[in-house]
DNA sequence: ATTCTCACA
DNA sequence: TGTGAGCA
């Protein structure tokens, strides 16, 4: 996992930061927590702490509401966006492998 | 001061 | 989804 995406999913950021972020209510941030389309941490307390990612949830949210969508349809939405994400560090990583075997081939082809 | 949970004249 | 109460 690189650096960056690291850094994307600290969760650093407070609800005042995020309301401001994305122009929801704290109410709002909290409804869609219970139905699950985002998980956020918590910190000292029990206060919530988001991430850069939760940030760009929460806007998807807000644009897939706008078109209509109920949480249900989102949760399912995202569930399917991942699977997809998955599947293809998958064939990434099975690519690297079957190239590597064949630079590992060729070497050893040179050597004789 | 801020956020949290829970309940609802 | 909003609002107010009572905590931490």
């Amino acid at each position: 996992m690189s650096s960056s995406e690291l850094q994307r999913n600290r969760a650093v950021l407070p609800m005042s930061t995020v309301r401001e972020l994305t122009l929801l209510t704290d109410r709002q941030i909290r409804y869609y927590e219970q139905h699950e389309l985002i998980t956020p941490q918590r910190g000292k307390g029990g206060q919530r702490r988001f991430s850069l990612n939760d940030i760009d949830r929460l806007l998807q949210i807000k644009d897939y509401l706008d078109a209509g969508d109920s949480t249900a349809d989102i949760k399912e939405l995202f569930a399917k966006a991942e699977r997809k994400h998955q599947s293809q560090l998958d064939s990434e990583n099975s690519l690297r492998r079957s190239l590597q075997d064949e630079f590992a081939q060729i070497a050893r082809f040179n050597q004789h």
